[in-house]
DNA sequence: GTTCGGCATTGATCCCAGTCAAGTTGTGAT
DNA sequence: ATCACAACTTGACTGGGATCAATGCCGAAC
């Protein structure tokens, strides 16, 4: 329930989302699917808006496909377009001078990507596995939610929503054990692909073991011995290693509030 | 310069900031300041307001003052005001279950309290001198932004430099060595001191040491131990515990960006 | 089938920040 | 002036995560 008051119209139905797998692209070249048949469209910023609203969206967007690997803009590069994902996971990622590197965010898909006010891109963004995304010219972006009140609204509560997410991530990062780290980004991942229906009880891991650690602080070792210790413990079961099973959901959770 | 365009009439021309001082407060009971005699006006989300909308502004808060180490709100309180902080420091903190806290930021005067999106507080608001705010019921100020579009791209302005700031500091927590991490503190501070026209090569810190521990993810000994050796190195001076000069700028920013 | 390369796991060692424990400084009250 | 208390500083020691190094695993290419 947010603090300030919805705007009139905020609570357009949104449309239930898909259930039970993730989204994620094949790579193929179909042809450009239409909004009101997008698969994240119930996750998107585009949920608030009514039909006609949703058609200038339409056409003021570009969809695009990026490969595994690619990187959709760097860290200083002129911020120029923002882009809604619709499938895919692309990691957000601040690097110090000497390579060192903290990533700040896993986008999923229905994710905002562009909500800096900076000229330049503050963080750099790379796909993980392939991807797709609607791109848009910010500026253009920008007048149109200074004339649609439900899109400025929509955009200002994800700015407020990932301000409460790195806020969590700060104490996280600066008060959290190794292993109290790990079980809060496997239960944070799990409960954001609920979003699709998918088990709360499981996560499958899209990234290597190096984008968490870079994502909680830690070493690529220790982030492996962890894991491995909490299997051992018997609160998870890793199938393979980057499918998580969530064996005492309880006691993840305990431990990711700090035992 | 931001990556939405800018409203018609965001650009009202702000107030002169004061110089010279931090605006503090003394803890007198003079009567209420009216807002055009606001010392913080030009800093805060006022500065985005015609006169008219600031009269309606002004009717809709009330003045508050607080004393040194008083609570304006704790973790998990319901969420039913936001407020303008117009003299004083203020430290945001969260806190694990067994007491280990990290403050997520400290509010200076001109910044605003409240932008998450919770039903409850997200972390808890402590006052670390004597503070001067302005309230506003947040269901209130939320229909006023719906109404006024130049308050709530004022908002959204906040969150979204907030967001930036937030990333900032997850690299610092994450990636960055003690050295750095104070480094990077003292600068940052400085920086937002020049607001009220304060010298760019000092600081003059309101917190104590084991403020600056708990926001930078580090322990009280470290943080004396770190100032001390930059002290030695000559990179700073300490002419009381609670003043800091910057001796060698060029060596602390280098320093903070990660040697 | 073999080789190769990227990723993950595991082990051994090291070092830096945390912990524990005194001391010191500064301030306000009486 | 003295005391009390809080905040800061400094020293000695320790432990946990980083580092360095080796091995294992698996899929892709040929």
């Amino acid at each position: 329930m947010p603090s300030f008051a919805p705007a009139a119209g905020r609570d357009v139905p949104a449309q239930p989302p898909p259930t039970g797998v993730r989204p994620c692209c094949d790579g193929s070249r179909s042809p450009r699917p239409t909004c009101s048949a997008c698969v994240a469209r119930g996750l998107t910023i585009c949920r608030a808006l009514p039909p006609e609203e949703l058609v200038e969206m339409e056409q003021l967007s570009t969809v695009i496909r990026i490969e595994a690997g690619a990187t959709l803009f760097d860290q200083g590069d002129e911020a120029g377009s923002v882009y809604n994902l619709t499938a895919g996971t692309i990691r957000l990622s601040k690097t110090l001078a000497d390579g060192r590197r903290q990533i700040t965010g896993f986008v999923l898909p229905g994710d905002f990507i562009g909500l800096s006010s900076r000229a330049t891109h503050p963080y750099s963004a790379e796909a993980i596995g392939p991807c797709q995304l609607c791109r848009f010219n910010a500026a253009t972006l920008g007048r149109m939610a200074d004339r649609l009140p439900r899109l400025e609204h929509e955009l200002f509560d994800r700015a407020r929503d990932e301000l409460d997410a790195a806020h969590d991530q700060m104490l996280l990062l600066g008060r959290k054990s190794p292993r109290e780290k790990v079980a809060s980004f496997l239960l944070e991942l799990a409960h954001r692909c609920e979003r699709w229906g998918q088990r709360p009880d499981r996560v499958s891991l899209d990234m290597t073991r190096t984008d968490i650690a870079d994502y909680l602080g830690l070493t690529i070792e220790t982030v492996s011995r962890t894991l491995t210790r909490m299997k051992r413990d018997g609160m998870i079961a890793l199938p393979s290693s980057n499918e998580i099973v969530f064996l005492r959901l309880d006691a993840v959770r305990t431990l990711a509030e700090g035992s």
